[in-house]
DNA sequence: TTAATATTTAGAATAATTCCTGATAAAACT
DNA sequence: AGTTTTATCAGGAATTATTCTAAATATTAA
C-alpha cells in the first residue's frame, strides 16, 4: 500500500463526492490497479492485494472495484465474455486485446476519431461512452 | 421455419464449407434471427425456436448458436456482462445500445473510419476485428 | 439398409459475480 | 475520549449464463 499523496487525495476525493467513506481495502485496490497496469481480472487483484493485506475477502475486492468504478477512479474493461478486467487509465481511449498471447494495451483516441464516430449515429441517437475493442495481434 | 430459398442455400453452403451438417435445428434457429433482427439472448432465441419447434432444447439452441457464428452466419454481441446477443447483420458495423429501453440498432461504418481507427495502433499491432458498442440513448 | 459419425437432449457442472448476514470499522455526537 | 449510528468487510451461500457429459437420435456414406 504505497499509495503516493497526489493519489491519495485524487481517491479521499472522489470516495468523498460520492458520500462513500476512505478505507484501507479501498486504497490498497485502488494501488494495485496504479502499481501495474496491465489490466487484472478481479481474481488477480484479489491475489496482488492479499499478498499485503491477507485478510482481504474476494467478495470485497468486488465491492472495492464497483465503488472505484462507480467514483470514476477506474474503469472496467471487457472483452467478449470473459472476466472483467479493470484500468486506471480516466482519458478516452480503446483497448487492443491478443487473445493468443493475453497482451492488452491502452490504444489513445484523438477527439477528431471519436466525433467522426458519433457522427456516424443516426439522427436523434446520443452515445455518452463508446466501448472500442481492437482484436488481433503484434509482432 | 420460413427460411427463404436464398438463405438456405447460404446456410447449406456456409455448413458445408465449416464440415458441418444441415440440421432442422440450425435451420430454426438461424430462421428465428432473420425473422426478427432485434438482437436477441440465446435465452429469447430459444424460446422463438419453441414456438415452432417445441422439443428444441436450450443446450442445443446454444450449440447452433456457436456453429452458426464459427461458419460465419452470424455474429456473437456483448455488452459488457450482459448475456452475449445475436445478430445475422455481417457486414462491418458496430452497435448502438440504450441500457434504458433496450433498444439496439446496427450502426455501418464506412471503410474510412475504420481505417483511422485502425492508424490510431502502434506500430506493430495489427486488429483482425474491431468491436464498437456506442452507449447512450435515443429520443 | 447398415454402419459410421455428428448432433441433439436433459441434466449436471462450472465460473464469474452478486447477495446475505453477522462482525468490524469509520464518522458523528455527546 | 466514549458511545452511537451507519457504512463497510468477510465468509459463505446463491445466482446465472454458459459449457460439459453421456445416452439417444438423426444424418451421411458405404
Amino acid at each position: 500500500m504505497q499509495l503516493n499523496a497526489e493519489y491519495k487525495t485524487l481517491l479521499d476525493n472522489a470516495l468523498e463526492r460520492s458520500g462513500l467513506r476512505a478505507t484501507k481495502q479501498r486504497e490498497q485496490i485502488f494501488s494495485v490497479l496504479l502499481d501495474k497496469r496491465d489490466h487484472p481480472t478481479a481474481d488477480e487483484i484479489y491475489a496482488r492485494a492479499r499478498s499485503e493485506m491477507p485478510s482481504i475477502s474476494l467478495a470485497t475486492v468486488y465491492n472495492c472495484l464497483e465503488t472505484l468504478t462507480e467514483s470514476g477512479l477506474i474503469r472496467a474493461v471487457n472483452f467478449e465474455r470473459e472476466p472483467t478486467r479493470y484500468c486506471p487509465n480516466l482519458t478516452q481511449h480503446a483497448h487492443f486485446y491478443c487473445k493468443a498471447t493475453g497482451e492488452i494495451i491502452d490504444v489513445e483516441l484523438n477527439e477528431r476519431i471519436l466525433s467522426e464516430l458519433k457522427a456516424a449515429l443516426p439522427k436523434g441517437y446520443h452515445a455518452e461512452h463508446i466501448d472500442i475493442a481492437f482484436n488481433g495481434h503484434s509482432n
